[in-house]
DNA sequence: TGCTTAATCAGAATATTTCCTAAATAGTAT
DNA sequence: ATACTATTTAGGAAATATTCTGATTAAGCA
């Protein structure tokens, strides 16, 4: 970990703190706890994944916490739910920098990366029309580096 | 459902016991009918909704045979799961053009549309340096015009 | 400090998805 | 027409995912 990640990380969890005040939402030990592990995990992880990396500093916390816990964060902005074909629920925090995502089809790892040209193109007309939009992202699907090299662990 | 649907779905299936005869795949009733309804489903259908459709044709199909299906003809190419962030593996026909999607947070429909200009620009750096992608695909999330208007019937 | 109420906990209940087994059926090649 | 084998079926098992209940805990405020 390095000094920026964890300045990036301090900044974002003060954010956290006032996100949470706004949303009129408590600071628990767990709330903290699940948003800073997922803060912490770059590799879009599905709920129960995450449950068993919080268990690793609250022991007695119960998956229904997380579950919830998830759920209020969403609906605060505060993390985001990640597209796959995989018919699992995946998340990830906001990091505050817009990305996309390199899905492996063989170990389904999600790699994050940036497309600044993408970003800013203007989107086609069809998309006005379908309604109002507020997010835009890309998935490009393939097989990873190291599964190509290593045929894969899947 | 115009002249224009019939004849490309024709096309269509023709191509798919082609496909299947390359395949050494034999051409069921069963096969035949869920291509045939996903092919005709816009709405990139669960699993469990696609049964229901085919239910309706043949109604002692089991909904083995639907997941055993889709998952062979998956294999095959011939059709592909849907990006969701649902937790719910979603399909859709191979309709041979190029598409992307607009999901609606409210009602959870997909809409396609195509996108020519993305579908042309260079992937970044960053991509090839990652693998070697196959695919790619946008999503445009946000509230569609029936749910703004209607308040959404989620 | 004490009150109020949101939040958590244990763990059971429910729901959903997917897979498995053994017997019956039906394509396809000869 | 026959044989060979893939495929389907019923129904239940297994694996996952999610929600609920009632009792307890603890954050935030007066």
């Amino acid at each position: 970990m390095h000094e920026l990640d964890q300045h990036l990380l301090q900044e974002r969890l003060v954010d956290f703190e006032k996100r949470c005040r706004e949303n009129g939402l408590k600071m628990t030990h767990q709330r903290l706890t699940v948003y800073r592990e997922l803060l912490s995990s770059r590799d879009h992880p599905a709920v129960e994944t995450l449950f068993q990396r919080v268990r690793r500093h609250i022991s007695t916390i119960s998956i229904d916490t997380v579950y919830r816990t998830l759920a209020t964060l969403e609906e605060a902005g505060m993390i985001n739910r990640v597209d796959t074909t995989e018919g699992v629920v995946r998340y990830e925090a906001d990091h505050g920098v817009s990305h996309h995502h390199l899905v492996c089809k063989k170990c389904h790892r999600i790699k994050d990366f940036v497309w600044e040209s993408f970003d800013t193109m203007p989107p086609p007309p069809a998309v006005d029309h379908w309604g109002e939009s507020v997010g835009r992202s890309v998935v490009f699907t393939g097989i990873c580096r190291h599964c190509r090299e290593q045929g894969g662990e899947k």
